[in-house]
DNA sequence: CTCTGGCACTCTGTGTTCCCGAGTGCCAAG
DNA sequence: CTTGGCACTCGGGAACACAGAGTGCCAGAG
C-alpha cells in the first residue's frame, strides 16, 4: 500500500514543511532531498498519499501539506524522539537543581519546558491522590479555631482554618495530633478515607465530636483538591508562532483548569510520551494544535503529568525530546528532596 | 488655553474612540454629542487640541486619535469613576465569599477582575513583610530533617525543608518551637530579624547549633520570598482587543514577575487608584497598554496591589471603577477570615 | 472676535483587472 | 515503473481607478 519511498516522500514534507512552514512541492523536494527519483514520480506518490488522506493541498495549484493523520504516521512510524544535547542536560539540571521546595521546582520546570520547546508548557503539580502522608499537624490559632496542615512525601502542603464548636485544651489537640499521625503517616492518600474511619474508637468519648469535625474537613481538602493544580508558562510563544487564527481560543482553553487536565491525558506509564495531534484532541477550540505530554514521579509512581502545546506543525522529534527529558529529571529532583 | 468647549470635545473624541476604535471626524462628533456648534467649529477646537498634543491624527485625512497625553486629561479631570452596577456587586460578594483559602481567594479575585473588566488581570499575593506571624511550626520529617511552616496572619504559608547536622530529639524540637512562638506570635515579619536576633541565649547550650540553623533558613525564607508572588487571568481578552501588534511583548511582560510587580507600582494608599498610561510606564514592550492599579489590604494596612492591564484605548471610568470595587470587597474578605 | 457654510484638496481603503509563476495532472515514450 | 513534456489552474502581487471621509482655509454673518 505505502512502499518505502512514499513513506521517505511523507517524512520529507512533514520536515520540509515543518521548517519552512509554507507548502512543499514536488521540485522543491527532489532538490533538497536526495530522493533518487524525479519530481514527476514525487507527484505520483504524492497523489496516492493524498488520496489516503496523509497530505492535502490548501488549492489547487499550490504544494503539499500534511494532514494529522499525516502527522501521526510521521510520529509513530517515520522518526525517532531526538535526545537533548550535553550542553542543554546540563542546563536543565543545574537549572532544576536550584529549586528549594516544591512550588519553586514546580515553576522553574514549567519554564524551562517552555524555554526548551519555544512553546507553551504546562505542569501539573505532584497528584494528592498518589502521594502519601508524612505528616498531619493540628495547630491552634485564635480562639476555638485550628489550623489544619497536611504535608505530602512529595512536599506538597494543604492547609485549611478549622472552626470549632467548643474549646479544646492545647493537651488534647496534642493527643489528637499523636493519633492521626500514628495512623497516617506513611499511609496513601486514597486510603485516608477508610484508615479514618476507624480512628474515632481509639479517642476518649469526649473527644470524638471535636475529631469528628477535623477529620470530616481532612476528607473534603482531599476530595476538593482532586482536581489537581496547574501551571503553565510560555504563552508569549504562541504570539511567535503564526498562530493568529484561533489564538483567543488557546488562550482561553489555557485558563480552563479541567480543560487543561483533560488535555494532558491519562497516566500511560512512567515518562511515557502521549502525543494527541490537532483533532484527535477532544477540544474542538484546539484545532490546530498539538499536545505532547508525559507522566513523571519518584521511584517507579507517576505523581503528575507535563507537557507542551503547539501548532499541529511543530518539530515532534525534538519536542518530544525536551519533554521526556524534563520529566526524567523533575522525577530525579522530586526524589531526591 | 483651553475653554470648556474645547475639554467637551477632547471628551466626545475619547469616549467615541474608546467605543467605535476608529479616528474620530468633525461631522461625527457633531452628530453623536449635542455640542451645540458646527463641525466647522469643532475643527477648529480640534486643531488647537491638536497644536497642544491632546491628540494626533494618523494620516492627513483621517480623523483624530487621542494621545496618551488627551488619556491623562480625560483621566484626571474629565471623568467620574463609574460605580459598578448593584447586580455587579452583589456578583462579586457572592463569588468572592465562597472561597475557603487564601489561594482560592486570589485566584477567584483574578478571574472575577478579569471577567469584570475584560481585560488582563493582576493581583499580588498579599505581602509577606507587612504580614505578621500567627504560628511556626517545626515538624519532623525523616531522619535528621525538619520542615519549618510558617503561618501568617493573612492566611499565607511558608514551608521549608531544613537539613540538620545533627539527631535531635523530639522534646528539644517542641522546646525550640515552643520559644519561637512565644517570641514571633503578632510580631510583624519586618520585625522578625530583631526579634530573632536575641533569640537563642533562651535556649539551653546544646540547643543552639541547631537553631542557627533553623533560624537562618527562617530569615533566608523571609528576604528571598520578598519578591512576592503574582498571578494573572485574562489574557484571553488581549486576543480579543485589537492588540495584534505587539502582542508578543505584552505576553512576555506578563510572566516576567520583576516587571509585573513594577508595574503595579509603589503603594499609594489604600484603595487609592493609580493608572499608568502607555508611555507614562517604564517598560518600552509596553507602548500602547494601560495599566490601572489599586492596593488592597483588610483594615487600614495596604497589604498588597492588585490591577489589571489593557490597551490605552480603554474605557477608563468603567475599568476604574472595576478595579476599586475589587479592591474593596477583597480587603473585606481578608479582614473576615 | 467667534461661529458657520462652502469649497477645494488630500488621503486611505476597496474593488477591479491583469499577469506571473509555482505547482499540478496527464500522457506518451523510454 | 519512471521520466520529460505540456497544457491547465489558481493564488497572490502590482497597477489603477474611485468613492468617501475628513481636513484647512476663507469669507461672510452674528
Amino acid at each position: 500500500m505505502l512502499d518505502d519511498r512514499k513513506l521517505a516522500v511523507l517524512r520529507a514534507i512533514v520536515e520540509d514543511y515543518v521548517s519552512t512552514n509554507e507548502p512543499v512541492g514536488s521540485k522543491a523536494l527532489a532538490d533538497r532531498h536526495n530522493l533518487g527519483v524525479s519530481p514527476a514520480t514525487i507527484r505520483n506518490d504524492m497523489a496516492a498519499l493524498e488520496e489516503q488522506g496523509y497530505i492535502h493541498q490548501p488549492h489547487t495549484s499550490a504544494g503539499r501539506v500534511p494532514t494529522d493523520k499525516g502527522y501521526r504516521l510521521f510520529v509513530d512510524r517515520l522518526s525517532q524522539v531526538k535526545p537533548l544535547s550535553g550542553a542543554e542536560r546540563r542546563a536543565i539540571e543545574t537549572f532544576l537543581a536550584g529549586a528549594v521546595d516544591l512550588d519553586e521546582i514546580v515553576m522553574r520546570t514549567v519554564r524551562l519546558l517552555a524555554q526548551l520547546t519555544r512553546q507553551v508548557a504546562v505542569v501539573q503539580y505532584p497528584s494528592l491522590t498518589r502521594s502519601t502522608v508524612r505528616h498531619v499537624e493540628i495547630v491552634p490559632v485564635g480562639e476555638r479555631r485550628v489550623m489544619l496542615v497536611l504535608i505530602t512525601n512529595t512536599g506538597r502542603v494543604e492547609q485549611r482554618v478549622i472552626d470549632l464548636i467548643e474549646d479544646v485544651a492545647e493537651d488534647r489537640i496534642a493527643n489528637l495530633r499523636a493519633v492521626l499521625n500514628t495512623c497516617l503517616d506513611g499511609c496513601g492518600l486514597s486510603n485516608v478515607p477508610e484508615t479514618v474511619a476507624e480512628l474515632p474508637e481509639r479517642l476518649p468519648q469526649e473527644d470524638r465530636p471535636v475529631a469528628a469535625t477535623i477529620l470530616s474537613v481532612l476528607l473534603e481538602t482531599l476530595v476538593e483538591r482532586h482536581e489537581e493544580k496547574l501551571v503553565f508558562a510560555g504563552t508569549a510563544n504562541l504570539a511567535a508562532a503564526d498562530f493568529s487564527v484561533g489564538l483567543r481560543d488557546v488562550l482561553e482553553a489555557l485558563e480552563e483548569q479541567v480543560v487543561l487536565m483533560r488535555l494532558l491525558g491519562e497516566t500511560g506509564g512512567l515518562s511515557e510520551l502521549t502525543v494527541r495531534i490537532g483533532s484527535e484532541n477532544p477540544y474542538t477550540g484546539l484545532r490546530g494544535t498539538s499536545i505532547v505530554a508525559a507522566g513523571y514521579g519518584s521511584g517507579d509512581k507517576e505523581l503528575a503529568r507535563l507537557g507542551v502545546l503547539g501548532p499541529t506543525r511543530m518539530d515532534y522529534p525534538v519536542t518530544m525530546g525536551a519533554v521526556r527529558a524534563v520529566a526524567r529529571y523533575v522525577g530525579q529532583i522530586l526524589a531526591g528532596s
